[in-house]
DNA sequence: AAGGCGGGGTG
DNA sequence: CACCCAGCCTT
């Protein structure tokens, strides 16, 4: 049997015998769960987006929902999943089809790929779950299965590596059900083929897996070098003001765009109260004001994919306003509705931080 | 083609 | 600690 069709049936039977994964979008047929199942789960895990995925279809059960609604809720609502460009497209895509579509969602291959925020693998998934179309998904489970079984070791973040994989996937995918054919890999990837310790010695598709015959598991799928982790340090001024708090929304292109924050001087250091007297930032900030300072957070510090913040919170009373237009003022029940970064949520949450009992 | 974007799990 | 997760967009 050629090796193409033993990785099919194999597949397929296992998915069929064995235990695949239980989720709530597993054979959903509206597309509207369906996307938004799919831009949660984009670099998530099933486990992390599970209780979002619940939120959303629960406060925003089709597109018209979700569009009308305010924005300021729905980025509520994703709060602490990260990667927020992934909600200010849902945002859009929603207004784009309730406003432009008539609240119809595209069932054509091209048209969903062309909806904002939907890339190859979500306009894959969509079709071939929705509209059962021949459409192979690619993501980081297929590409880590396909990877070993073939023995492929073309890096698999490249351009050259996508289309390799692209063409080959679409090569294996099952026209006559591609739905069950994905969902099976993918579960297959996650289940058995995993990143570290994969199940081989159960695996039925071991015998002809190029990988695990040439012992090259462990490196397979092989991926380029990518850029180390930056340093970063936020000096957060929890300014108060009469009651108020000063807060400023990123818009910048660089992390949390459209989340909310203190005011912040960024700086090669934490800064302690003397370092603090000596900003100029901090200094121009507060030119003409008598202030307090209160209070300074312990250290705190959060880890992305290729920075590392490390941050401090220094709470600061003030006698009369500040005289910049760039931070506007809430209360502190007004701050509970605002998105923010994981990061300031969890200040936020501390008991230590009396936010509300002022 | 390369870089940037979160937060969490895992060994 | 490093790696990776039901990827996508911008430059």
């Amino acid at each position: 049997m050629k090796n193409e069709k033993f990785f099919l049936t194999s597949l397929l039977s296992w998915h069929l015998n064995e235990n695949s994964r239980e989720m709530p979008w597993k054979g959903e047929k509206d597309p509207y769960k369906i996307w938004v199942s799919e831009i949660i789960l984009q670099q998530t895990r099933v486990q992390q987006g599970l209780a979002y995925y619940n939120r959303f279809v629960h406060q925003f059960p089709n597109v018209k929902t979700l569009a009308t609604a305010s924005e300021q809720k729905v980025y509520k609502l994703w709060e602490g999943l990260g990667y927020y460009s992934r909600c200010k497209n849902l945002i859009r895509t929603a207004k784009f089809i309730h406003e432009e579509l008539d609240g119809h969602f595209p069932e054509e291959y091209e048209d969903i790929l062309a909806l904002k925020g939907v890339g190859n693998y979500t306009a894959s998934a969509i079709a071939s779950f929705a509209f059962n179309q021949p459409y192979a998904v690619l993501d980081g489970n297929v590409f880590r299965v396909l990877s070993r079984f073939f023995g492929i070791e073309i890096p698999v973040n490249t351009t050259q590596g996508k289309k390799y994989y692209t063409a080959l996937a679409q090569t294996l995918l099952d026209k006559k059900n591609p739905a069950l054919y994905n969902q099976a890999i993918m579960d297959f990837g996650a289940v058995i083929c995993k990143p570290a310790l994969p199940e081989c010695l159960q695996c039925p598709l071991q015998k002809k897996c190029i990988a695990f015959l040439k012992n090259k598991v462990s490196i397979l799928p092989v991926n380029n070098a990518v850029n180390k982790q930056k340093k970063r340090f936020f000096n957060y001024l929890v300014v108060e003001y009469n009651e108020t708090f000063y807060i400023n929304k990123r818009i910048e292109k660089d992390i949390w765009e459209n989340l909310y924050e203190f005011i912040l001087i960024e700086a090669n250091s934490l800064l302690n109260e003397k370092d603090l007297l000596k900003n100029e930032e901090f200094v121009s900030l507060l030119k003409g004001i008598n202030f307090k300072v209160k209070l300074f957070s312990e250290k705190t510090s959060q880890k992305l994919t290729h920075q590392l913040i490390t941050a401090k919170f220094i709470r600061i009373e003030i006698e009369k306003p500040l005289h910049t237009v760039k931070y506007f003022s809430a209360k502190p029940n007004e701050l509970k509705s605002l998105p923010f970064p994981k990061l300031i949520a969890s200040y936020l949450a501390e008991k230590n931080v009396p936010l509300s009992s002022i």
